[in-house]
DNA sequence: TCAATCCGTATC
DNA sequence: ATACGGATTGAC
């Protein structure tokens, strides 16, 4: 039981193999057990949840799985005498280790899971966002499911032929990125669509031309509609079975085989929800992401990666091309932009003309309409006007309303916009019973607080609510066919002819010729919302919906047209919003433009991660609040703070480590209770 | 001086 | 969790 002696340059761990005196291991209760002639070493990364364990270990590999253990296949180890699983980061002549190595216990399935270019993602994941590498691998790689893995396997699918590039024709730079994608060259773009864009279509071009190209493609989407939609697009262009579409509700064994098909390279393009970003597709060429401004792009696990972030590292990392796509654009693609790190896909302003429909803004309650039945639905008199006549035509027509819940929250008394904090520029409200005006994110009361913007020293309860909107509508419209998709009950598509649609926002259903009008009803309770991106979102919201009227239809929104977000809007300039809201954040040192990191635990555990902490010099502690959970108040909850970090962008892997390696400390510890760490938490309210 | 026990810490 | 090493205790 010798390493072979063509091993260089030592085997340490073998030195000291064998018996010992006193002593009874495993290991040598299996005294004939011998190791892999080649490269007996295996470095495995534990599945482990513990920050102080997310390094490497180093086990012998048994002879008898010397073929079976390779880089990235599943094993079981002894792990502190429990039995746990692992992943095979590599096989090695020798390790570092100067203890006694243990042996493998099995191996676990015939695939093996990370590829070389996923186990690095995983690990930049983990670092960027102060996770552990296991939390990344749980979240990319499906349970396994044994029946799946015997399943027969696909033949791989013929190559298809280069797309049709005349729907690019309308942007600048568009044909260039598809014959780029094509190439197999790295292009990294930023698509703004034009509104009334058949958007599957053109990703769907994308990924044709990179697997023309030879190479493999994955489209993210934030929802099964849109995931439907692409897969639809994508069904029509490519040779059957040359596509998978991935998402979490498929269930179990269908998930894992179609994502053993990828893994196989069997299939080469994949479209999917969040963690399809993830796929192992082989010889990656492009990641497209759609709309990468909606929330449910943000992973809900540890450690809260966001696409976006998983597909730039991605990028960087395979070597493939990038298009962050949608029909508003977020501060951060404008950042990537801005850096000249990707390009601009967007149409003229002439083709922008051609295809937008109207848009006005009608924010004044002054300006409601005569009419009482518009009066019970807050229509304002264009709204009802614009809806009559598209209704007239025949066309449907889309009412947006916000989605009932939002907190209450303070906004100026005169002129409605949402009260901030003079120190940190957080949402102001009013903790509990009537006090005073206390930021929710430092922490700060604003005693003397003044309207920036109208001079206005009075504030005002901002409170939403919009559930009554359909029936309202109903009595406005008497004999138009009413629809309403929201929350679960979201329809994806709605039949030509006159009807009104009422829908939250992300659940507008496509109409297939179009709608006559969109009205946009209760803006200024979507601007007003306590949260630092409320104006960016408001946009994406009003964009997608507006998106889906016809080219000369009208869109209503109620807000007021002095806003930027309103003007944005009606300018139909996205590009231009999201460049304003980024320099607003580089003045605030907010994300993209800064980082930051929400530690949020028992003041007691808070407190002690702080001091565990070596931050980087430039870190500022934005201040502690208690944290107002969910359900009924109840004495068993222990009490919760949230404590913000900012740091300049420069000092964000940096922060990231300090926190990771604190965590590691007080879990190494085993000291007090868990404190979550997320970094540039897209919610901050 | 040695064994039994306790405690902190690493876990290959 | 468990297992190990080092420190501590107590009996000879």
């Amino acid at each position: 039981m010798t390493a072979d002696p063509a091993d260089p340059p030592r085997l340490p761990g073998l030195g000291r193999l064998g018996p010992r005196p006193g002593r009874s291991t495993r290991a040598d209760q299996a005294p004939g057990r011998a190791a892999a002639e080649h490269q007996p070493v295996a470095r495995v990364a534990v599945d482990s949840p513990l920050p102080h364990l997310d390094r490497p270990f180093d086990y012998l590999v048994p002879a008898e799985l010397a073929e079976e253990v390779v880089p990235g296949s599943r094993v079981r180890v002894r792990f502190a005498g429990r039995l746990i699983d692992a992943w095979v980061l590599a096989r090695q002549a020798a390790s570092e280790h100067d203890g006694r190595l243990a042996f493998l216990e099995r191996g676990v399935g015939a695939v093996p899971v990370l590829t070389p270019e996923t186990a690095r993602l995983f690990r930049q994941v983990a670092d960027r966002y102060a996770g552990t590498f296991a939390d990344v691998v749980r979240l990319a790689v499906p349970a396994r499911h044994a029946r799946a893995e015997a399943a027969a396997q696909p033949e791989p699918a013929a190559s298809p032929s280069a797309p049709d590039p005349s729907g690019w024709s309308r942007y600048r730079a568009g044909p260039a990125f598809l014959s780029a994608v094509a190439q197999g060259k790295p292009a990294r773009a930023g698509w703004r669509a034009l509104p009334g864009e058949d958007w599957p279509a053109r990703l769907a071009e994308a990924v044709q031309a990179s697997l023309a190209g030879g190479r493999g493609a994955i489209v993210v989407v934030p929802d099964s509609r849109d995931l439907a939609r692409v897969d639809r697009a994508l069904a029509e262009r490519l040779p059957a079975g040359s596509h998978v579409s991935l998402a979490a509700e498929l269930g179990p064994e269908t998930r894992y085989r179609r994502w053993l098909a990828v893994r196989r390279g069997a299939v080469r393009a994949v479209v999917g929800t969040r963690s399809a970003v993830f796929a192992p597709v082989a010889d990656l060429g492009l990641v497209a992401i759609w709309d990468d401004g909606d929330d449910l792009l943000v992973e809900p696990r540890a450690p809260y990666p966001h696409t976006r972030d998983v597909a730039v590292l991605r990028s960087t990392l395979d070597g493939c091309a990038l298009l962050l796509a949608g029909f508003a654009e977020t501060a951060e693609a404008a950042l990537l932009r801005q850096l000249k790190w990707s390009r601009p896909v967007v149409a003229d302003r002439d083709a922008v003309r051609v295809s937008a429909p109207r848009i006005v803004a009608a924010g004044d309650d002054a300006e409601l309409a005569r009419d009482p039945a518009a009066q019970t639905a807050r229509l304002p008199a264009l709204a009802f006007r614009a809806a009559r006549a598209a209704l007239g035509a025949g066309q449907p027509v889309l009412v947006q309303v916000p989605r009932r819940g939002y907190l209450p929250t303070l906004a100026c008394a005169r002129d409605r916009h949402p009260a901030r904090c003079p120190h940190c520029a957080g949402p102001l409200a009013l903790p509990g019973a009537a006090q005073t005006p206390t930021c929710r994110w430092c922490g700060r009361a604003a005693t003397e607080w003044r309207c920036p913007t109208c001079g206005g020293q009075r504030l005002r309860a901002v409170v939403v609510g919009s559930s009554r909107t359909a029936e309202e509508l109903g009595r406005a419209f008497p004999g138009v066919p009413l629809r309403t998709s929201a929350g679960d009950t979201v329809l994806a598509e709605v039949p030509d002819g006159p009807a009104v649609v009422v829908a939250t926002p992300g659940a507008e259903p496509v109409a297939a010729a179009g709608y006559g009008a969109a009205l946009l009803l209760d803006g200024w309770a979507l601007l007003g919302r306590p949260d630092l991106r409320a104006a960016e979102e408001t946009l994406r919201r009003w964009c997608n919906a507006a998106a889906l009227v016809v080219a000369g239809g009208t869109v209503v929104v109620g807000a007021d047209p002095g806003l930027p977000a309103v003007q944005a809007l009606i300018r139909w300039d996205p590009g231009g919003f999201a460049e304003r809201e980024l320099a607003d954040r580089d003045a605030l040192g907010f994300p993209p433009a800064g980082r930051l990191a929400a530690l949020t635990g028992s003041p007691a555990d808070v407190a002690e991660l702080l001091a565990a902490s070596q931050l980087p010099a430039g870190a500022a502690e934005l201040g502690s609040v208690p944290v107002h959970q969910a359900g009924p108040p109840s004495r068993s909850k222990p009490e919760q703070t949230r404590t913000l970090l900012r740091v300049p962008r420069a000092d964000g892997q940096a922060l990231a480590e300090a926190l990771h390696a604190a965590a590691a400390i007080r879990s190494a510890r085993k000291s007090g209770g868990p404190v979550r760490i997320v970094l540039d938490p897209v919610e901050l309210a």
